[in-house]
DNA sequence: CCAAAGATGCGCT
DNA sequence: GCGCATCTTTGGG
């Protein structure tokens, strides 16, 4: 028998972007297909705001990212350089969390065999098998592992059905450090990204696993219970 | 048309 | 593992 549904609560997203993207890492998205449910443990995640010049919410209020300004626990997906990206609104009008990378995760409702379902919808582009650690390692691979489409769920709000979020009660210890891909000028050094440090490796680019001067090697450390993170390296620029 | 909150392959260490 | 060039696909201008 599978296990019973624990989504969390709406109450879960009504938290302001840096809180919640905090929040979701360790957190685990279930997603049906078929009768199948997969499900991905989150283990990295960015923060974007109204008045924040890297967010889309920033360009202005249009159709497609009309779901940012929702309330929270909106999903919002957009397209951008080949590939769908996940985002979760928050609190505040125009504030949200871009779901950035997870791992495969397994239980009595999401047994090993769905591995093979994740790695038939996101396939190598040669059409191969990735690495386990690298199938949802990207804001794109992840949506693509999931079966996750721009059209079907954005402005959609999560299903106890379909999709959904379940908070599995674990506190990782991680690292906070800069946004990835964000232009010059454009809020870049806001250290935004949070980092699952235990699971750094199915991460993207970040200060563990590369030592590039993109991450100047400056970042937090957040353990369970900080309200705040220790710097860790030299200190970053000021905002503005 | 083309920039974009990306991904990949390749050459090097 | 790391850095960079190249490929990708779409919506908004």
């Amino acid at each position: 028998m599978p296990s019973s549904p624990n989504a969390v609560p709406d109450t879960f997203f009504f938290e302001p972007p840096l809180l919640l993207a905090r929040a979701l890492v360790g957190t685990v998205l279930r997603r049906r297909i078929r009768e199948c449910w997969l499900a991905v443990k989150i283990v990295e995640t960015e923060a974007y705001a109204l008045e924040d010049l890297a967010s889309h919410s920033s360009l202005g209020r249009t159709p497609s990212r009309e779901p940012m300004f929702g309330p929270p626990g909106m999903i919002y997906m957009y397209w951008s350089r080949g590939g769908p990206s996940l985002n979760i609104s928050a609190l505040g009008a125009g504030n949200a969390v871009l779901i950035k990378a997870g791992v495969p995760y397994f239980d009595d409702r999401s047994p090993q065999e769905t591995l093979k379902v994740m790695h038939r919808l996101n396939p190598t582009r040669g059409g191969g098998t990735r690495p386990q650690h690298r199938l949802c390692s990207g804001q794109s691979l992840l949506a693509r592992c999931l079966d996750l489409k721009v059209a079907e769920w954005s402005g959609r709000s999560f299903d106890a059905q379909r999709f959904f979020l379940e908070d599995q009660g674990g506190q990782p210890s991680l690292l906070q450090t800069r946004r990835l891909g964000i232009p010059k000028g454009r809020d870049e050094h806001l250290p935004w990204r949070f980092v699952d440090r235990r699971l750094s490796r199915s991460a993207t680019r970040n200060p563990l696993t590369r030592r590039n001067a993109r991450d100047g090697g400056t970042y937090l450390s957040l353990e369970p219970g900080d309200p705040t993170g220790t710097f860790t390296g030299p200190h970053s620029p000021p905002r503005r």
